[in-house]
DNA sequence: ACATATAGGACCGAGGGGGTCCGATATCGT
DNA sequence: ACGATATCGGACCCCCTCGGTCCTATATGT
């Protein structure tokens, strides 16, 4: 359930690679040989990233991609705004007076605060951190309280 | 992004109506009716609920759906679960080997500790919240402090 | 100049989501 | 006992998006 797309899960992969060499230019055949994917798709991925500028592209021989931000600056959700729409878990939750014609919906509000609660997740975990072998204790007492 | 499908979302719906009145008996009928959704579509929403138990069926004239569960015991998860196949915000998080062949793929576990979370907050929240006009501020620290 | 690399878009096949319909079966009411 | 009412289980279909490829234009370094 809540799968996000292959892309974006690709996507994830690649920038956690870039974040380990942050300050690195990082050509698509590169990428695509370390991290096994084909190359089209891979650069299909980077122009998005690129899209949303969370990648800078440099063309021309030994052009590429790197990090446009460093990466504790870069969140999962930034990632996965730029690869997918915006944020929602709910149609409903997005255009109203569809569920519900008259009832005045209760379940909008209710899950508005549960996207607003996942995505402060998702807003709480670096690239920095991801890219590390495991969420230490104090990253992961970021990611379990993200109540303001 | 990591929005589920729609008929998962019509499934909240229903669930969230039939929890007003626990102990009532719907049918797909008077939901479709009221939730201003097809009578088919709605019948196979509450199949699928059904052959995961969280409603029960009773066949036959005046026959439908009631909750299998007071709406207390019965989470989003639950619902979502039931919906669309189990749990699993990435592809890779759930089959191994797949993006990084050899580094041991330092994602996988940081996606899973993600997950967990955002599970964990699922899990909070029940059908009882749900239906009613807004989470009240002790559920919200439920779905807020998901952490053991 | 020439090789290298990305930008941008067209294109396409496969798969699954959303939705409909039908025959079988079980129960209530008369 | 009979018929009306409902769900059950499955088949079926359309269509859209995802995942993936390829081609041309453009920019940069040697």
């Amino acid at each position: 359930m809540l799968r996000m797309s292959k892309l974006t899960d690709y996507g994830t992969v690649i920038m956690a690679y870039m974040a380990r060499r942050p300050r690195d230019v990082h050509s698509v055949a590169e990428l695509a040989a370390v991290l096994g994917m084909a190359a089209p798709t891979t650069s299909k991925i980077l122009k998005r990233l690129a899209r949303h500028e969370l990648v800078q592209s440099s063309r021309g021989a030994k052009g590429g991609y790197r990090l446009a931000r460093p990466p504790e600056a870069i969140s999962l959700a930034d990632v996965i705004d730029a690869m997918e729409g915006p944020f929602g878990l709910t149609e409903c939750s997005a255009v109203a007076g569809l569920c519900l014609q008259e009832a005045g919906c209760p379940l909008r509000d209710n899950w508005q605060r549960v996207n607003q609660v996942i995505r402060r997740t998702l807003d709480g975990v670096t690239l920095a951190e991801m890219s590390r072998p495991a969420l230490r204790p104090a990253a992961q007492g970021a990611v379990a309280a993200p109540q303001t």
